[in-house]
DNA sequence: TCTGGGGTCCTAGGACCC
DNA sequence: TCTGGGGTCCTAGGACCC
């Protein structure tokens, strides 16, 4: 893969660009008398409502909190915490001017992951310089400082950012993968969680190096044609090297409305999915492309979710929808309190959006 | 008084068809 | 009386990510 540009030699390289405690950063930001301190950002801001910490700062995370946290579990373990609300419109454009500097970047192909982080594919002789220069550009334009991975795979430039957090830059390559991740759990892997680290030590599979060492054929019958094979790959840190920045199609639009407190009429249930339904279909209105399929998400009291799938016809519109979705709501579980209510819509594709079969999850 | 809200993709099993 | 084999579609649920 090396080409020769004026006499010098450019290899590819995938950099993950990922922004430091990223929400609370530009909290600070707009309040810069924050700076320092404990900072928890979720729901509405309330620690007495239903919600979680969507990111703490750094002097939060030292008393053990952590997004995906019970907002007033954390606000337990600091007391002393500021506690803010959701603002997603602040971030959003934070986030609008960090991706515009990488796409400015020379030569970058910038491949959008969320908020806070992104993919960056270029050819340099030197990713580190080319990363500190990225890394000035993004604070100098938007106050904000970022972490940067070098890999020569998704997966390895992905993983790399984590080690140089806070604002530092590490590489991982096919020469040192095995050195820096071999003995740790698989967990650590990018796409593992506590499920599947589970399932694999039930194989004698505890490491990063054991995962890397085992026959993707013996995993087959654990986890699937795909999955399986999949898994190993990952172990390895192998798998796609090209960053791409093909425009993002959305598969569907979902709401979801949490209840502070539990639903136990049918007729509650019936309003909240009308208002849910109206919620969803402006998106879709909004994508022009029709509705091919309903889920119904439920959460009952105290932790227990159930789903219900329906497809439906292209031509349906508003009233029907609604009408398919109520109908959905008549196979929920009677006197049983309903915590959660969620509405999925599943939009037809365009033709050609369709994207290799590649098991991503939420991610690439 | 534990548990967000927005997504993506995979798998199993039954129904159905030829 | 016994009960193919291959394929696709649909539903339900699982797992993971930011």
């Amino acid at each position: 893969m090396l080409r020769q540009t004026g006499g010098v030699s450019r290899i590819p390289w995938v950099l993950h660009v990922d922004l430091d405690q990223f929400i609370a950063a530009v909290e600070v930001l707009r309040r810069p008398e924050l700076a320092g301190k404990p900072i928890i950002v979720g729901g509405r801001g309330d620690p007495t409502e239903r919600a979680v910490v969507s990111t703490a700062s750094y002097e939060a995370r030292a008393f053990g909190v952590g997004s995906g946290m019970p907002l007033r579990i954390a606000a337990r373990k600091v007391p002393d915490a500021v506690i803010l609300p959701v603002d997603h419109e602040a971030y959003f454009a934070a986030s609008e001017g960090v991706m515009a500097t990488l796409r400015e970047q020379p030569g970058a192909t910038v491949q959008v992951l969320g908020w806070d982080e992104a993919f960056v594919g270029i050819e340099t002789q030197d990713p580190e310089a080319y990363a500190r220069q990225l890394q000035a550009s993004v604070l100098e334009r938007t106050l904000l400082h970022c972490s940067v991975g070098i890999g020569d795979t998704l997966v390895r430039a992905k993983v790399a950012t984590g080690f140089g957090k806070p604002a530092g830059i590490f590489r991982l390559t096919a020469g040192n993968w095995l050195d820096v991740m071999g003995g740790r759990p698989t967990k650590e892997l990018w796409g593992v969680g506590a499920k599947v680290s589970a399932r694999l030590a039930k194989l004698g599979i505890n490491t990063v190096a054991e995962l890397a060492a085992s026959d993707p054929q013996d995993l087959i019958p654990e986890f699937g044609p795909r999955m399986g094979p999949w898994y190993a790959e990952l172990g390895r840190g192998d798998g796609a090297s090209v960053v791409d920045d093909t425009p993002w199609v959305a598969r569907g639009h979902s709401r979801e409305t949490t209840f502070q407190r539990d639903l136990t009429e049918p007729a509650q249930v019936d309003d909240a999915l009308r208002e849910l339904t109206a919620r969803v279909l402006d998106d879709v209105v909004a994508e022009g492309r029709p509705v091919i399929g309903l889920t119904l998400k439920v959460r009952y009291a105290p932790f227990f979710t159930k789903t219900h799938a329906r497809k439906i016809p292209e031509t349906f519109d508003r009233n029907e929808i609604l009408a398919r979705a109520l109908d959905l709501a008549a196979s929920i579980e009677a006197g049983r309190p309903i915590r959660l209510l969620g509405l999925r819509a599943e939009m037809a594709m365009p033709d050609d959006a369709r994207k290799g079969h590649t098991p991503t999850r939420g991610g690439w």
